[in-house]
DNA sequence: CCTACCGATCGGTAGG
DNA sequence: CCTACCGATCGGTAGG
């Protein structure tokens, strides 16, 4: 993230404004505030429940100018999709065995994931919607981008904790099972950030640390020591 | 659930059929038709991407026929999604402090919640839609159903483990902290099974025995006799 | 339950 | 980047 920026305002790609802008670097502004309009208006209402009017709205151009930026409503949405998970990827890189403790890896892995959501939201819900996206026409292309992204994921963190099983730094047992266990808890955490509601989803918040420690109770070597 | 049958085919009050049908019989027999492709057809697409007319095409009957069972598309996706959510809270009622041990109460209501989602699926992905509907017209109407619930849900597990606390069936932690920590757990199963994709969820299904018992190791009161 | 039809809006194109 | 416009489809109505 360059930039400290509110609420998802911050596309992949932005270079800072000049004060001349040439012809091209016109255009790139262009497709950027069309990436943070789709985005905010994809996430909100799902793939058909956003139309492609409104964005050029919201941008202040008109609809057949989208065109010359992108392709069809289904590139623009694969666009932003494959911006989204990169950039989170960016955001949360996988623990590694080499940073040190289990156990402090996956707590900082865990919160620069939740913090992705908070300060990237619109990102973050177009990765639910297109999660949620089952049906339709680009059913196909979506799955493949997520599963891509999955299977790498969970290969690295079988890895992680066959080690640390290795070193006793989790407790003993099938290492499948402790990574499933991670993708559950990873996924009920991002559930109530992805789906909550106002309030709801700051009160959750404040009860992201007890909840971390009773997870890591659940799969430490000697849970006993772990203090609550 | 009456009748053991697959995918979702049993509405909530659909009658045995009968050798002459009489007038409202052929009519109660058509909505609950609509309702089981239009609950498959919303679930797959979405509230916007499904269309009346694929639903009625699919029943065998005309778009303007559908008006006389309902009395729009939003009335017809709300009809869908209260009975979803009243099926779902009879087929897995939540756990009694006065039915027996905490850690049996659970772990039964664990596996009808996910029993639903697998018997159930369309009804199951209804409810994962409208989680998802956070925009567009019928947001407030949605967000009352599903808030509704969910609070009376959540008070329901801060009367049970504040119990458990109380008669050391669990460890001895804020309350908030252990619901909040089930809601976690439970919605990271969901969402395997609600958005996983095919081999996936299989293979999920079979790893819930040793996840279950990972989560109860974090809050069980003594994790040490927890078998692994 | 049907045919016939409504205005609105959709994604996308032609042409400049 | 625009105006003008396309065919298709949408939810819903009139009237029987």
């Amino acid at each position: 993230m360059a930039r400290p920026t509110s609420a998802d305002s911050a596309a992949s790609n932005e270079s800072p404004p000049r004060s001349r802008p040439s012809a091209t670097e016109a255009g790139a502004a262009t497709a950027a505030k069309l990436r943070v309009e789709a985005r905010a208006l994809f996430a909100e209402r799902g793939f058909s429940g956003a139309s492609l009017g409104e964005i050029c709205s919201r941008v202040g151009i008109r609809k057949p100018s989208l065109y010359n930026h992108f392709s069809s409503k289904e590139a623009l949405f694969l666009d932003l999709l494959q911006r989204a998970i990169d950039d989170w990827g960016k955001a949360s890189p996988p623990p590694s065995t080499e940073g040190g403790p289990l156990r402090e890896q996956l707590e900082l892995h865990l919160r620069t994931l939740v913090g992705f959501a908070v300060e990237r939201p619109h990102a973050a819900a177009l990765c639910r919607v297109a999660v949620s996206q089952v049906g339709g026409a680009l059913e196909g292309k979506v799955r493949d981008l997520l599963q891509g992204h999955r299977r790498e994921y969970q290969k690295i963190l079988e890895e992680l904790f066959r080690e640390a099983k290795n070193r006793g730094e989790v407790v003993d047992m099938d290492v499948n099972a402790l990574v499933y266990s991670w993708l559950t808890f990873v996924d009920g955490v991002m559930s109530h950030q992805l789906f909550g509601y106002g309030r709801r989803r700051q009160e959750f918040l404040e009860h992201l640390d007890p909840m971390w420690k009773l997870y890591w109770r659940g799969i430490s070597p000697d849970p006993t020591e772990v203090g609550l």
